[in-house]
DNA sequence: CCGTTGACCAGGC
DNA sequence: GGCCTGGCCAACG
């Protein structure tokens, strides 16, 4: 993959604030990309300890991906949802609420 | 060169 | 909210 879309990708993750969320298609969108991109490149490329991918959710509050050392499954998205909550995102059921959601970035 | 597969999305029921 | 549909586009075999 272009490790020129990689960059813009983690630069635009660094916006997010603590406490807020974006969403695929929000950073897409911003980027000029299609969010399956986004979603691939957050995915294969991710660097846990330096990029807070976690904060990056599904258009309607769910919540997407996430993977750690090449384990996806529910294990690794309920750490996703542990590292939300500990920034103090509020969730409805197993969503973010909508109102946390940044459309724009 | 295809067919399938995704950390997706908007629109309809 | 759930389920489907059609659209999206790069990666993989």
């Amino acid at each position: 993959m272009n490790s020129d879309k990689r960059l813009k990708v983690y630069k635009l993750l660094k916006k997010i604030p603590r406490g807020r969320v974006s969403t695929y298609g929000a950073l897409a969108s911003r980027l000029g990309m299609n969010p399956r991109l986004v979603g691939r490149i957050l995915g294969q490329n991710s660097h846990p300890e330096i990029y807070p991918c976690y904060r990056v959710v599904r258009s309607d509050g769910s919540l997407g991906g996430y993977t750690i050392d090449s384990v996806n499954n529910e294990h690794s998205l309920s750490v996703k949802k542990k590292k939300l909550l500990r920034d103090g995102v509020k969730f409805s059921g197993e969503r973010v609420e909508k109102k946390l959601i940044m459309k724009t970035i």
